[in-house]
DNA sequence: GCAAAAGTGTTTATGTTACACCCATGT
DNA sequence: ACATGGGTGTAACATAAACACTTTTGC
């Protein structure tokens, strides 16, 4: 009955997937085993296929290419300029992931030769305008993580205290008062204290977790987390 | 050299237009002229031509539909759950525009077949998921006014704080302290004050303009506008 | 003189910042 | 005993919230 008769671009997801490794944030690329830019690195990223809504798309690549799984995932942006891939047009819905390296083993697979983390600090140059898309992904993180608790998504279930104000740290790259911070993130009433940590040479501290039920309903009557 | 063999969804721009008329938030829609959902209201929108960057192909759309241009436009969010076009496989970027009605006389024109603003509060069933792009429309300008100095795009140039202060409140649909959103607002030194209003029966206000520019560079420097 | 909108300051409560010392443990 | 990271409170300061009356004008 009805068809669009129009010239299409081709439409890919590209995935920027955020972890913290050594109180550094990272990303993870993958080395392309094809031109153009073969050898060089990139997000990882494919096409949309035609049955396939654009998240599960972007979840079904990441899977394929970094063998990571239900994590946080969220739309950024989408990169449409005429000329970003050599190929013809392209047009790219990016999403971000939060994945806590701890729990996930990345491996290459598919048409990756290899996937890599590196310090977003220490970026190798990338593939096509993948240096921006990153750019605008770290934009969005360094903003959102101030109003949204996204950070617990790249911390292990349960964490010391230290960890997640050396989490703020990294990715604000700005010092944090360890006192009050403790208060207004305690202040919340958003984690949950665990056992004690043991078998280190110096004071014990004590684990947490983020209690995301608890947020959910908090944040349906209005409350908001910001730091 | 290189193509991509896939199938292609088809792409297109939707706009979501923001005014301000009688201290209601108001949406520009157009009707439909031709199936699916011939005579029903929807959002401004079309395909993205080959050679064209998404934003452009936004502000074409924008003023092919009606006539609004040089109006401030920002990529809302990126639509493409298979189904949402009976038509077939349809992805669409979303961008939402705010407009001052003062200063934009809406016709309509190619293949719209009439234009028309609709308070928010009060709006018709829409064609495809419209409705859906609308609230996350509203979502993201309720959210963005707090912290992002973008109410100024819905006024004239020159306005009286009285104009302002009942944007915000039809925008946020919350009542606004009078002298302390004075005061918030005077503070950042970005309002220019100008002539005093006349002809009217009962005391005089002021008029201002925001100053773009200062704050343009004010934000370079680290400041942040915050309601 | 009345109706309608403009303009203005002070007090109180709340939130944010700055800051330094002792504690517990493994080696 | 020492090195390492964990845990804690208070005072000063800054920001936000609550609140009501007087002014000017056209009719």
């Amino acid at each position: 009955m009805y068809t669009y008769e129009y010239p299409r671009p081709a439409l890919t997801v590209d995935c920027i997937i955020f972890g913290v490794e050594n109180n550094q944030l990272k990303v993870l690329l993958i080395q392309r085993g094809e031109e153009p830019f073969k050898g060089a690195w990139a997000l990882p990223g494919g096409f949309v296929l035609m049955g396939e809504d654009l998240e599960e798309a972007a979840r079904r690549e990441l899977e394929e290419e970094t063998s990571v799984r239900d994590v946080y995932l969220e739309q950024l942006y989408t990169f449409g300029q005429p000329g970003r891939d050599p190929r013809g047009r392209v047009v790219t819905v990016a999403y971000f992931a939060l994945v806590n390296l701890a729990d996930h083993q990345i491996k290459a697979s598919t048409d990756a030769s290899a996937a890599a983390w590196f310090a977003v600090s220490n970026l190798p140059s990338l593939a096509f305008d993948h240096q921006n898309i990153l750019e605008v992904a770290l934009e969005r993180l360094r903003g959102k993580i101030k109003y949204r608790p996204i950070g617990f998504e790249l911390l292990p279930e349960k964490f010391l205290f230290s960890q997640l104000e050396k989490l703020y740290e990294a990715i604000l790259l700005e010092p944090i008062d360890r006192r009050n911070f403790r208060k207004k993130i305690m202040k919340t009433g958003l984690l949950k204290a665990h056992e004690i940590q043991k078998g280190v040479p110096h004071k014990r501290g004590r684990f947490f977790s983020f209690d995301k039920e608890k947020y959910l309903s908090l944040e349906k009557e209005g409350f908001e987390f910001t730091l």
